[in-house]
DNA sequence: TTCGTGACCAGATAACGAATCCGGTCACAG
DNA sequence: CTGTGACCGGATTCGTTATCTGGTCACGAA
């Protein structure tokens, strides 16, 4: 009968009207009555109203992860840092919810961001590892440097991504840019911030030992992919968490 | 009679108010008296509050851009993008009054920054055409990569910067982190980002054509240098302009 | 005459109760 | 057995009053 379960319906719902109303005007009541159900309906599926709006920043990364994953496996170059970051860069600022999260505009999450720090920060932690494991798998195979500590790797990467999302905010008196020059831009800054440099033969621009990078991050792609899969599967527990016992 | 006259101590009683209670608690009636003055005599020397305020934030700035000029003068290399962006980030972190303005921990600031960006505007924008001149001066003479846009080469300069400042409060979770090593990484960013890579005998991590940087850099300085001297002045002027007539 | 001051004004802000809203439950209808 | 909406109490909002504070200026001190 329906196209989709009444839960995925709420979530949905429940999506469009967060990033449209933000976290302090959404009700559950008009969520219940948009999604044409009755609102204790609402609660045979989610535990609270923080646990349905947590699952769907939840739904949205996971959205994000799957395509990321899915990129992997059909382009090994897709474990790059800098193809990672920009990939994410321009599917963040594509989902309404995942650009409302890192730019945080007019502060439409409110306090689900201190919320989801609290009740994610599990999850948040095993991404942290996740992404260790990651950029250790390309140092091991030479498609990141290793004359710096993974750890400042990280946080370089992690500055990198914040200041790219903040940035637009910062400077909000221009023009409303365009996200794929922006992405370039990132991937630029990532690859020569972290990534090794081509080798003798390079040319700044051009792409130099193209076969060399190909052959490596398809050996560690497999690998990473499966890192990145255990962070999707942990992610639905969490998800099934939030779903009322 | 006076160590510093009553406008420079009302201006650092300013400072340290505004930062301790926030520019949403701090009254001009208090400062006043921990400056030992009267309320009338606040008036005396600014237009109104916010001028006041402004002026602090002013002058912070105006400090640290002295440091600057200080520094490029005493050596060349200072005119680097890596080493400009860097020092700026430690100086920030160490003065009360920046690290508010680029951390905004907890909106200490509040309104401030909305009436910084209205009331400073013309400046800002001085600042960018600033920042354009010196990035083109380093093009000019190959300390900086031009096979990409200027515009972008600000851009990612200022995303990098606004990166490395929200990171800390991004993931505050954790430690509150050295300013050392960070300001190396994000040198190190702006360095791989812009900067041009050093030549056939390059190594990693080593200084392969010091010689040639440092004299590329020399012949610069003195152009960027004024053109620094002339924000300075404009800056000096703004200053002026919170003043009474 | 000049410089500094604090009482004073009006508009902004806070304080506080009353009224409303909304998250969450559960007895009951279908 | 599934789904619902009336219902409860704590939280939020709102309207009003009371307080505070930015800014002025007449006056007193030097």
């Amino acid at each position: 009968m329906e196209l989709e379960g009444r839960g995925e319906r709420i979530l949905r719902t429940a999506g469009e009207l967060l990033v449209a109303w933000g976290y302090r005007r959404v009700t559950i009541e008009e969520i219940a009555r948009r999604a044409g159900v009755g609102k204790g309906t609402v609660y045979l599926h989610w535990k609270t109203k923080d646990a349905l709006l947590l699952a769907v920043v939840l739904d949205s990364k996971q959205d994000a992860l799957e395509r990321q994953l899915a990129r992997m496996r059909a382009d090994p170059l897709e474990v790059l840092p800098s193809a990672v970051m920009s990939r994410y860069y321009c599917d963040a600022l594509e989902s309404p919810v995942l650009r409302a999260v890192h730019t945080d505009d007019s502060g439409v999450l409110g306090r689900l961001g201190d919320i989801a720090a609290v009740e994610l920060a599990e999850l948040v932690a095993h991404g942290d590892r996740a992404l260790d494991r990651h950029l250790g798998a390309l140092r091991a195979c030479g498609l990141v440097r290793d004359d710096m500590a993974l750890a400042d790797q990280r946080y370089t990467l992690i500055a990198i991504l914040v200041g790219f999302f903040m940035a637009d905010t910062y400077l909000d008196s221009r023009a409303p840019a365009v996200t794929e020059p922006r992405a370039r831009l990132l991937a630029h800054t990532v690859q020569a911030a972290l990534e090794t440099p081509a080798g003798p033969t390079a040319t700044p621009d051009g792409l130099p030992d193209a076969d060399r990078v190909r052959e490596a991050a398809a050996r560690a792609a497999p690998g990473i992919i499966a890192v990145y899969e255990h962070i999707a599967q942990l992610s639905a527990e969490e998800m099934r968490r939030q779903l009322r016992p």
